[in-house]
DNA sequence: AAGGTAACCTGACTGC
DNA sequence: TGCAGTCAGGTTACCT
């Protein structure tokens, strides 16, 4: 599930947790993700503190005082906080990582490991370095991100403003769901040449941008307490999308049935009528 | 430098 | 039921 309000959900859910909480121990069940989580982490952060925990696109930045605890979910991970340690149920096949807090534990859920666990220690320098996360671009809710910024960072691409929105080296944390969703609501197709777009339009996608962001995180917010709970809920809530994964349906706006399209091995859908341009 | 493609995985669903 | 095929919310590595 896990697009940038996925991702900030979970950090929001999670925070009050482990902020200023130390970790008592880490158990690693199963190390393969994308890349193994190193066998050293347990050593390194059990009887630290997690100072904060942080944002950044789609990863979650886990801060020590000696270095950070870089976390991604990939396609399908999870973090699960269970408030008392005594109802943590046992772990299941996909269940990849426990860190034990005083009075909380939380665990790393990823069936299709494609997520990541890593550490980047201090002494390598600002986190912001690290490969992973060197070369993203703006966050969506920075006073940087506006139709300017996107105007001036797609004057050289020649590809289409879907890829280019979902490339993330623009702006971060758009994924495929909420590409399509705001570009529906900017009125933009999404085959356009990035190249091709005005000013005026990209004014609208980067309301647009921040809008569905926006909207995502509240719906998902909204279930912060099943999240947080140990009763199995999965805890995210679909923002109620204009044409994602509606190939078929009528257009909410227009009625025209919503086409579903292929670009760069991504579905994407929109509108003909109403994304004409 | 930017773009296209394959690759990494499991699970859910569809159709025969 | 069973089995094959398709698809899925992400990203990197590698090649032009």
């Amino acid at each position: 599930m896990p697009e940038l309000p996925e991702v900030e959900v979970t950090r929001r859910a999670l925070a009050p947790y482990v902020e200023h909480q130390k970790v008592e121990s880490a158990i690693v069940r199963d190390s393969r993700l994308r890349w193994p989580v190193p066998k050293q982490l347990p050593k390194l952060i059990a009887g630290e503190t997690v100072e904060r925990l942080r944002r950044r696109g789609k990863y979650l930045l886990w801060d020590f005082a000696h270095g950070t605890m870089i976390s991604h979910l990939g396609m399908s991970g999870a973090w699960r906080v269970w408030p008392l340690r005594r109802a943590v149920p046992p772990p299941g096949p996909h269940d990849h990582v426990d860190i034990l807090f005083v009075a909380t534990n939380v665990r790393l859920t990823d069936p299709r490991r494609f997520g990541a666990l890593l550490w980047h220690d201090a002494t390598a320098g600002d986190v912001a370095t690290h490969p992973l996360l060197a070369g993203l671009g703006v966050e969506p809710f920075d006073a940087r991100f506006d139709g300017e910024w996107l105007y001036r960072h797609t004057r050289s691409r020649t590809g289409s403003i879907k890829q280019v929105l979902l490339a993330g080296d623009v702006v971060v944390g758009v994924g495929n769901i909420y590409a399509s969703e705001s570009l529906f609501r900017a009125r933009i197709n999404p085959k356009r040449s990035a190249r091709g777009i005005g000013r005026l339009r990209y004014e609208a996608l980067a309301t647009a941008v921040r809008e569905v962001l926006t909207e995502a995180i509240a719906v998902g917010g909204s279930t912060l307490r099943d999240f947080v709970g140990a009763d199995g809920a999965d805890g995210y809530f679909m923002l109620d999308a204009r044409v994602y994964d509606r190939a078929g349906e009528p257009c909410r706006v227009c009625a025209t049935p919503i086409v579903r399209v292929v670009q760069g091995q991504r579905a994407t859908y929109y509108c003909r009528t109403c994304q004409r341009r």
